[in-house]
DNA sequence: TATGAAAGTCAACAGTCGTTTACTTGAGCT
DNA sequence: AGCTCAAGTAAACGACTGTTGACTTTCATA
């Protein structure tokens, strides 16, 4: 339905910036459709060029979608680079949660995570990247890796759950109010929320 | 790869019971794989019968799918049931989320409920029940629908959006430890996200 | 301005998909 | 035992999938 969404700028037969635009509107694709309702010749005519361009710079469509959970693992790294303490934690979250913004967002790059294409390589990916997230959530609560925090990384994937359903629900069922909320007023409860599972525990050590 | 997994009792001929088997194994398939990704052969040869079986018995693989959906509304449905108060929610949800059984669980009809399909119909009937479930933990918490309690619903549908996060984790990537973690192992974490959500909001109206 | 390599297109391929039609098998009846 | 209708099967259909190899266009260089 959404056609050549990009036809200003002629685009003078530069390699590395349809490229970029393929990984763009593939991503937006699989995070959308996920992998198998995804076709190559949607993701092509999005960008406004021949199908075989996508096994020539990628490969196969396995190889796009390879490169498009690559670009999510590394959104996901940096949305963590800037939060220091569980303070910031949950006004970081609901920002990112909320972002429009394609390129930076948390969301496209959490639902990307979460579509499987049953691929080895891709689920090893996926898994790690999931699990580094959820083992970066514990140490800002003070979790360790050996001693009695176990149950730190088990609440901090909780958080990282809740952060999930919210992507989710905001994007394909478009539960509301919370498909609408914005991320103020997210912040609270999921101040509250983040406070219970991790901050709490962690003053009872 | 799951092949012919009922070969027991030879089934002599009984409609009704091949119609419950394809239902059976469709919600299966669809929760684990999705809708694009599953095949109606897979189905068919999951439960030992011929392809056409399943446009005779739903019409359609939409048909399918959408008994699949009702099947799951109603699992939802009558996991809250037994809910009276929102001290027995999260020792509910913990158990249902965590439970094997095919049948009852909370796990796959979660997981059907996210699955797009495309079709209309069916995405009505996803949104449908999932603002049904949110509303309903909402109304434990005191949610009238008009008067001030209004961020009530939000964060019920912050406390749906954790357990779907859990349910994704718990099946596809299999994000350790929660993948594994038991009801009983969830259920204080789960209580003390549900007291931070709903029960201290509650207390200050 | 000629030229060659890169960027992009075209058309076809081998499979697989959901669906349908005509057929065979089986069980319950008198 | 014979008949009959429902349950189940077999095989093919048209459409669509990802992928490929040969072709055409464009642009920076000489």
């Amino acid at each position: 339905m959404t056609l050549h969404t990009k036809e200003l700028a002629p685009r003078h037969r530069d390699a590395s910036e349809t490229r970029r635009l393929l990984l763009e509107a593939a991503r937006q694709r699989f995070a959308s459709d996920g992998y198998a309702a995804t076709t190559v010749r949607q993701i092509a005519d999005d960008v406004g060029v021949n199908v075989a361009l996508i096994n020539r710079y990628f490969e196969s469509k396995e190889g796009l979608f390879e490169a498009c959970l690559a670009s999510a693992a590394r959104v996901l790294v940096e949305s963590t680079e800037e939060v220091s303490d569980l303070g910031q934690l949950a006004d970081t979250i609901s920002r990112h949660v909320t972002d429009v913004r394609l390129e930076r967002g948390l969301r496209p790059a959490l639902l990307v995570l979460l579509r499987s294409s049953g691929d080895e390589r891709a689920e090893q990916v996926r898994a790690a990247t999931l699990r580094g997230y959820g083992e970066r959530l514990a140490s800002l609560a003070g979790w360790t890796g050996e001693q009695g925090t176990a149950d730190l990384l088990l609440r901090a994937q909780l958080v990282l759950a809740t952060a999930i359903g919210i992507v989710v629900l905001r994007s394909q069922p478009r539960l509301e109010p919370l498909a609408s909320a914005t991320g103020e007023k997210l912040k609270a409860p999921l101040g509250s929320l983040i406070n219970a599972l991790l901050v709490a525990t962690q003053d009872q050590l």
